[in-house]
DNA sequence: CGTCGGAAGTTATACGTAACACCTAGGGAG
DNA sequence: CTCCCTAGGTGTTACGTATAACTTCCGACG
């Protein structure tokens, strides 16, 4: 039964063009996009019919020339799907919700640029989980997702944090988080190790044997990986010495910690490792207000590889972290998940930039 | 009529929490959440009852017993109202778009969190137009647009990139835009002259006269309004001189333009003003490159106030605007629009961050 | 004593889509 | 001549919600 007010617009009318596609949407409140039974009655079909065809079913089923009907009354109506009927009736949503700690840090942005990407690509949409500043325990974040998901992608978050997604049963795929956790469908994680490896070497090949590592205080698995690497990159290694520092995140408190550490008694380290891009500009804050000359008196090496390392003066060595090809792998894993497909594998390569923060030290 | 594999749960049962729960919910597919309809026959009452207690429009129509029933049921079950089916239902999705010339910005992250937290204090969403980076020309999108919408917000977007925006009859906010633009629902703006006026005054009375506007080439609004605004608050000053030289957004195209207009002969300009916080950064580069040191034989000064302004040795002067609540007020304007409220107007203050790149010039 | 009205619910429906099951005509095989 | 098969569709339903319209019960009032 057709409401009375849209009358059974003859299919006869089919062939000719924008005034039988305007035909159909009469009588319609003028606000309301067209539906597919408007795309339907302009090409003088039934709904069905036009389900099939702009949703690539209709093979077989349904003739050339009647798809091209299909297809010509829709662009003439400029029709596009209610996604929320389709949600409703399909169960999935084609939307992921990308869960990260501060999305004004412009490493997640790159995160969220690279998996937005991808799933643009495949018909996906990305929200955020509105979370506020800083790494640390979500609420929950279904009381406040927009909308119904299909998957949870995680990136950098403190273990327990995510709990309620656990509960959930989504598919969950963490980004740079601790691979033994279980639970996840999928990992995407950094060589890191392999970078500090080669960082250590390059500052080792200047000459450096008094490290100092400006280590972020916050928990989340990726710090804890990039101390373990310190560690092992430098155990071992006769001479050397590690010490650590530990500091909250921001430039701020990387120049209080280097500066506390670098008036501390004792020979001087010679490099300050960093555990990412801002602390480094702390910790040459901390030298410049030392009298220190950088890289002549102290190098200085950051993590990320932020646009911020090369706004410095000079530029800081850094390990330059792939941030949205995490993102798309993350994406890319999470379809390959929804698909039952394997997800792919392999750790993501790291690639050490070079630049003027790190030199030899001078002879002491 | 109910399906045969979900047998009319005796109302009976109501009383005995959990377990009628659970007995609710039984022969339904394992994975699936509840529905209303759940809650309802584990509350023993019907599926309508729900929907008003839980939709707050319960007073006078259902007893408060009933409605603490209601509610209990739903605790247990976990209950989440599927928003596909409300979106259908309702017509809007309390879902807004923010379309932000690139989301790995800084100032457009935080616009996003002002945004986004006003929203979810509201119970709506924000999604973001997933841009491909840099400002220019949008592709349609309501193409790549997950959900349907229930508004635009707008970020110093090109005037010409929204035009499919334009089509499409949705309430419209513009951010940092040209208030003079017909369309938009409501303008939110920042009160850029006063705040260069205010710097301006600055560095005149630390003795400057001579000004270098590092200027980005980029077809904005905003940096439209930051021209004009320094040529107005320079202007009839006597003595004074403003020189331009027009940068890519960038550190380095910053640096290279600065460096290439140190250079020139003549007298040298002894304030850089430059239109972000990055250009800045490439000025002092430029200057360290010839050997100027800042702000001894140059000042600089940056324009936005991101973490970049306080990275940098020395921290920057810069004019920090309120980035957050520019999306806050912008999505409030919107929730304005759509309750049929008039938007609040008046522009946004921006506060002058008097740091260690300016000083008073040498005497020549 | 009739009935009017409010309180407390319930029943039924529509939103727009996807897909299952069904229908019809025409042609070829047996 | 009958039967069945296939191409090319159509009719119908369900997804979960919000709400308009209806029902029922009960107390009060004329």
């Amino acid at each position: 039964m057709t409401s009375p007010e849209r009358p059974e617009s003859a299919p006869v009318a089919a062939r000719s063009g924008v005034r039988a596609a305007r035909a159909a949407m009469s009588g319609r409140p003028a606000g309301s996009r067209p539906t597919s039974r408007d795309v339907a009655s302009a090409a003088g079909v039934s709904q069905a019919t036009v389900s099939l065809v702009l949703g690539d079913k209709w093979r077989g089923r349904v003739s050339e020339r009647t798809a091209g009907l299909v297809r010509e009354a829709a662009r003439e109506l400029g029709y596009r799907p209610n996604l929320a009927a389709r949600s409703l009736r399909l169960g999935r949503t084609r939307t992921a919700l990308l869960v990260v700690p501060a999305m004004t840090s412009e490493f997640f942005a790159r995160v969220y640029a690279g998996a937005a990407k991808v799933a643009a690509e495949h018909g996906f949409g990305v929200v955020l989980y509105p979370s506020p500043e800083g790494i640390g325990p979500a609420r929950d974040p279904f009381d406040s997702a927009r909308t119904a998901l299909d998957g949870v992608i995680a990136s950098s978050m403190a273990a327990g944090a995510l709990a309620p997604i656990r509960g959930s049963d989504l598919p969950l795929v963490m980004l740079d988080s601790d691979p033994g956790e279980p639970g996840p469908a999928a990992h995407v994680n950094l060589d890191i190790a392999d970078g500090v490896r080669r960082l250590t070497e390059h500052l080792l090949g200047l000459g450096h044997r008094r490290f100092l590592h400006v280590a972020a205080d916050v928990d989340s698995w990726t710090f804890v990986v990039r101390a373990r690497a310190w560690a092992d990159a430098l155990a071992g290694v006769p001479g050397a010495e590690l010490r650590t520092v530990r500091a909250a995140l921001g430039v701020d408190s990387g120049r209080e910690a280097a500066e506390q550490a670098l008036r501390a008694p004792g020979p001087r380290p010679t490099a300050l490792v960093c555990d990412d891009d801002f602390l480094a500009a702390g910790a040459c804050k901390a030298a410049h207000r030392l009298g220190l000359r950088i890289p002549d008196d102290v190098s200085v090496t950051g993590f990320d590889g932020l646009t911020l390392a090369t706004a410095l003066e000079p530029e800081l060595t850094t390990l330059a972290l792939p941030a949205e090809q995490v993102g798309a792998r993350g994406m890319a894993a999470l379809l390959a998940v929804l698909e039952g497909r394997p997800p792919e594998t392999g750790d993501l390569p790291v690639s050490l930039a070079v630049r003027g923060s790190t030199a030899a030290p001078r002879p002491a």
